[in-house]
DNA sequence: GAAGCGTGGTG
DNA sequence: TCACCAAGCTT
């Protein structure tokens, strides 16, 4: 039986209108800007947490491009605290900061800092109506499985988004697709039944071999965390690498000193690796060459999930005499 | 192509 | 407790 693309088109439409998200803010406005901010928050990062904590308190602070671009990067970190993958704060504020409006094209979206391929197609479709097709985790995972693909390339599977997509209407069918990817397309136990795609889907029968995940071994990293106190205050530093950078967290030493009091242990989950704190309070006697902050004065700073940890521990920790 | 880069939810 | 994963980009 051959089904025609405007029919599978047609059929997605038709879900999209009854089982969509159809209420997300980014789905109902015209601001580029807008939408380009939804899409930076989204990378690896699930509706539900973006939706509910992080959108509105940014677009409230900074309603406009130019906004954002003229505040300083440390204000632009503070809201983005939490949210993970630091470096989308530091590349939004400076393409911010480069353009006045973004632009149509995708070869132009691609020239911005944090602005890859995804995300360039992604505002073309859905700020400027173009066209063309996105490609993320869950489109992903639905081509994979339409064309049963094992591992495929980014190159295979952007030609096969292209021969999908529908120009007709690329904004809803587009957000179709990741609505069905996220709600019937899942990673496990997919409802293939009420899927749109259903008639011209090759995986459905065996769904879960399509695509293959590599395994990737996560290994342990163990650091010594010295908290300076003088005069009720503790030092903090501001990071300056790729990890967590901009924001500001406790020194982490080789060999702790003698007269450091051990106060426990503080771990945290990465992607890449796993991180196992001793953490240490030092008193100092003099004011050593270093900023201290008090409590007050830390939530203020951008500090990340496991200095708050710390910080947590070393107040329980005084809380206790 | 592969590794580095955060955090929270899920089973 | 742990592995896996989510609207990916950069080097």
């Amino acid at each position: 039986m051959n089904i025609s693309y405007a029919q599978i088109h047609k059929n997605i439409h038709f879900w999209y209108q009854k089982y969509g998200r159809l209420d997300l803010p980014w789905r109902n406005t015209k601001d580029a800007y807008e939408i380009y901010l939804s899409e930076v928050m989204l990378q690896q990062t699930q509706v539900k947490t973006v939706l509910e904590r992080y959108y509105f308190p940014f677009l409230k602070k900074f309603p406009t491009l130019k906004a954002l671009g003229s505040a300083p990067l440390d204000d632009v970190l503070k809201m983005w605290e939490g949210l993970g993958y630091y470096s989308r704060a530091k590349n939004l504020h400076k393409t911010a900061s480069m353009v006045s409006t973004l632009p149509e094209e995708i070869e132009a979206l691609k020239k911005l800092p944090g602005i890859g391929e995804n995300t360039a197609h992604a505002v073309a479709a859905f700020a400027f109506k173009k066209p063309v097709p996105v490609m993320e985790a869950n489109v992903k995972r639905i081509l994979c499985r339409l064309h049963k693909l094992k591992t495929p390339t980014d190159k295979k599977l952007w030609e096969v988004a292209y021969t999908l997509v529908d120009t007709n209407n690329p904004f809803d069918y587009n957000q179709a697709m990741m609505d069905i990817g996220a709600t019937v397309c899942r990673v496990k136990d997919p409802s293939c039944d009420l899927c749109p795609l259903h008639s011209i889907c090759q995986g459905k029968e065996e769904p879960a071999l399509y695509p293959t995940k590599k395994k990737r071994l996560v290994p342990t990293r163990e650091e010594h965390i010295m908290l300076s106190v003088y005069n009720e205050k503790l030092s903090l530093t501001q990071r300056s690498g790729k990890f967590l950078h901009g924001l500001w967290g406790f020194e982490s030493i080789e060999v702790p000193l003698c007269a450091a009091e051990y106060i426990g242990e503080v771990r945290h989950a990465y992607t890449h690796f796993k991180l196992k704190c001793k953490v240490y309070v030092y008193h100092e006697v003099n004011k050593a060459e270093k900023d201290y902050f008090s409590i007050e004065e830390i939530v203020k700073l951008a500090v990340s999930k496991v200095d708050d940890k710390i910080v947590k521990l070393y107040l329980d920790t005084i809380q206790r005499y």
